[in-house]
DNA sequence: ACGCTGCGCTTACGCGCTTAAGTAGAATCA
DNA sequence: TGATTCTACTTAAGCGCGTAAGCGCAGCGT
């Protein structure tokens, strides 16, 4: 554990193949248009495999004047386990670009900014959300085309017209929606109320009525109380967390689900399935696609070119399990 | 959105200012041992806010031979939540201390090792665990001393034997172990497990029979059907999402949860409280001390000195709630 | 025999920054 | 008054790498 390494640089990796430093880049970047023989290519090679040859970062990023890197700031300390199965395909699509996903978590714009992370120079930097003043502020630090994940207008609006729908079907005629008591989520929680507002309406049903659930099993309970009280039997929440809170109220009320009332969440949280009852949840699509899709944009972005909109967002599902 | 900056050079800052070069960098990085009066320094700063400078991180990095960045490397897309409290502290601490953390998430070695994050020339690598073989390979390529968060005997060792006394405290005489099912987590699972067998020992009771409780249904329940058939009256999870699943299994099963087996976790997991039953679990103590030890570990490595081994393992409590 | 082309390299410069080693001028001291 | 010390800077040399330009040589054509 620890002691420093002494740098192998590509002058000493020339010198064992008995070549000059140029021969030693040209060789490791394949680069194109040098004529060098495969006897050659392979004495630069195995030279750099014997003395254990990495590229060092800086100097590379300095003449070429770009990096590699792909920032991808997020100001929670932790990423939403939602997005998890996005983040694998993500970091190997960027791989394959040849670019590297490295995470900032928890920053906190209005302190870090005096004190930037200097040492980074991502050729782009990505947000997971639309920035607001502060976080565009200190993202535009790094100097490099900033790309949002998630459209202004997420696809988060679909989800709710099939959690509306389902619990017509089911024979619903009055739902309520749970919202998110999460102030940074507020305009996701406005665009799925609203969604949620408009299919009822379409269906001919009255506007839900709506009330923030937090994760606190007391303050949750007065919020899923008050909705109740407006006749609601369908809960649609904002997500599967909000989902749960209003799962653990209705329990220590003694309503019974999904006898009595029935919830729906959104996200296909790993513990929707654990939960008892198992709560219903709309899943989104193909998150590969959408990660192709954000690793497009991403490259696109690293070659200063224009970054694409997002493009048709996922489609979404109904999973029913018992708590509807 | 989009659009590469142009840089601003501390060259150019010299030149708007009226110094040279050199000046601008004893300026801004407040050297000691220059004496710049204070107009000249004004000047400098004045400069380098009006033209938007930020120093270029490798340029900065190649001249001084070193970087302040901190590498978080995490083979898991996303980061525990339990370990959310820690990282603000963390990463703050860090600041302080002129360095940066960052983060590589879901890195596969074996992949990954063909293309290391070249752009990236961390002052220290961090790991949450002990890395075996191929994931000490990988780090190392990074060039950088490595530093393990946790160490070899985690803090872990100790929960379960709260969890025991728990269950022995509420009049459980016999109680399994429900370990986890993901292979990743072997040598805690081990630890653990064994912990909660050394307690049972300790305390007069038959030794723990164990299983792997899968995040699945139906598969859980078969885990906790076995480990029911053992007499077994409590069981403890290795941790609160395993406990989840024991918890769904019960249900499923017909089992009421406490009356006729008793459930505790470990991590005190957001959702812990708001299931139902809302579960017993026990929680780590004093994040902030460890992140300040972990702090001080991180910036001794990064001076190549010595890292200290990790200060005592935070202790634990355990938080009583439905589920015993 | 002479120029020309292509091969297989090398030389040399610059990326933006830090920092050791100056240096010109003013202030201080013997 | 000349030598010395300070002040307030500047000059210049890299850090390790990428890459444009160049260069000697072999092979080819005429």
């Amino acid at each position: 554990m620890g002691g420093r390494q002494r740098r192998v640089t590509s002058a000493e990796v020339a010198r064992a193949a008995g070549v000059s430093a140029a021969t030693v880049s040209y060789v490791l970047n394949d680069k194109p248009g040098q004529t060098i023989p495969a006897e050659t290519r392979e004495r630069v090679r195995a030279a750099a495999a014997r003395l254990g040859y990495t590229p060092y970062a800086p100097a590379r990023a300095l003449a070429r004047g770009a990096s590699d890197l792909v920032l991808f700031a997020h100001r929670e300390p932790i990423i939403p386990p939602s997005y998890a199965p996005y983040l694998e395909p993500l970091a190997d699509g960027l791989r394959a670009h040849g670019l590297n996903l490295v995470w900032q978590l928890g920053y906190d714009p209005s302190t870090a900014i005096r004190h930037p992370a200097t040492e980074l120079a991502p050729a782009v930097v990505l947000h997971l959300t639309e920035p607001d003043r502060a976080e565009d502020a200190y993202l535009r630090r790094f100097g490099a085309p900033l790309v949002v994940a998630l459209s202004d207008a997420p696809p988060a609006e679909r989800p709710p017209v099939l959690q509306v729908r389902h619990l017509a079907e089911r024979g619903h005629r009055a739902v309520a929606y749970a919202g998110t008591a999460d102030p940074r989520l507020a305009t996701f929680d406005a665009a799925r109320r609203q969604a949620a507002a408009q299919t009822c309406a379409e269906l001919g049903m009255p506007e839900p009525q709506s009330r923030a659930v937090p994760p606190d099993r007391a303050a949750a309970r007065e919020a899923v109380r008050a909705l109740l009280a407006t006749g609601a039997t369908g809960i649609c929440a904002y997500n599967d967390e909000t989902a749960f809170a209003v799962l653990a109220a209705l329990a220590d009320l003694g309503v019974p689900v999904p006898a009595q009332v029935a919830v729906v969440g959104i996200d296909d949280h790993p513990l929707a399935a654990l939960y008892t009852p198992a709560l219903t949840t709309v899943a989104l699509d193909d998150p590969p696609t959408s990660a192709a899709d954000l690793v497009r944009r991403i490259v696109a972005a690293s070659r200063a070119e224009d970054v694409p909109p997002p493009a048709t967002p996922p489609t979404a599902h109904l999973i029913p399990r018992t708590s509807t």
